[in-house]
DNA sequence: TAAGAAACGTCAATATGGCTGACATAAATT
DNA sequence: AATTTATGTCAGCCATATTGACGTTTCTTA
């Protein structure tokens, strides 16, 4: 059994996702919040059909996250230009702002654990990560992810 | 920023702790009652506010779970030697077989990612993971797995 | 062109797992 | 004897998830 790393994954990870909890109380908002606006930003025109694939949530426990943020202006609409059915989203400069926010507190705790690894090693934990990962059906955004692993290694 | 590691974190764990839910279902438990029992059995003994600090969640909210797992068998109290008050925690047979089970769907896929690896680098995974998490106000727990952690190093 | 399927939105009801605040008890400490 | 600590519990609230049903618009297909 690898209770060491069972149990430093659970830990690494609650501390990971707690550095964005207080901002996003500033803000009125949950985890459910800053993973839409996460998606949505680094992958511009994503259709909420993706999204749902992406966060394996149903169509209506997205629906009240993304009303919220259509409502408030950190993300934004538009119709597809191929399928006029689409609802594309994009962040807004807005939505941008927390989105960076939240992401540079993030990547300060990853490049600290990092300066105590030697930089060949940066990518051994990335190859790790993306073991860890399921394959078989993959959806829009992880075939993104691993397409541009492989063309870097 | 390091979208590369903040994204494959998200993915990594989502299909990591996906393992257990399907499992879970069947015993009409979720993650909550994974998450006790699993520090309870690998750390007998743990009193009721060590598991609070660790959980990082309120009295309350693991009063229910607690005695949902204390109902059905899974786990067992005993008051304190040195003080009275304490209710220790420890896994019975049943609770044991449960953790066993999803750990060991956890840890193929652990072995799986390190399989990518080489040797050697399975211990600067952990070394990262460490160092991902916060050292400031240690928890009992981790108390102990960081300083199991020096002694192997 | 008519029928069907797909993408999205929404209503209603429900469950889980968090939270706060208040209060109670037993046991240890001062 | 008074206070503090460890734990339990009641009541109510909130966020986020679920299922099932239904409606609209738009694209695809027979």
């Amino acid at each position: 059994m690898r209770w060491d790393i069972i149990e430093l994954l659970f830990f690494a990870y609650r501390d990971f996702v707690g550095d964005a909890d207080q901002e996003l109380e500033a803000f009125g908002f949950g985890r459910a919040h800053h993973r839409v606006m996460h998606f949505v930003y680094r992958y511009p025109g994503l259709k909420v059909a993706d999204l749902l694939d992406v966060l394996r949530i149903t169509k209506q426990s997205l629906g009240r996250v993304l009303k919220q943020l259509l409502d408030e202006g950190y993300i934004v609409q538009k119709t597809g230009n191929n399928d006029r059915r689409q609802r594309l989203l994009f962040a807004t400069p807005k939505g941008e702002a927390l989105v960076t926010k939240l992401a540079t507190m993030q990547t300060k705790r990853i490049e600290r654990a990092l300066a105590e690894i030697d930089a060949a090693s940066a990518e051994t934990v990335r190859r790790f990560l993306r073991a860890m990962i399921d394959r078989d059906d993959p959806d829009k955004v992880l075939e993104t992810i691993f397409k541009n692993a492989s063309v870097k290694e």
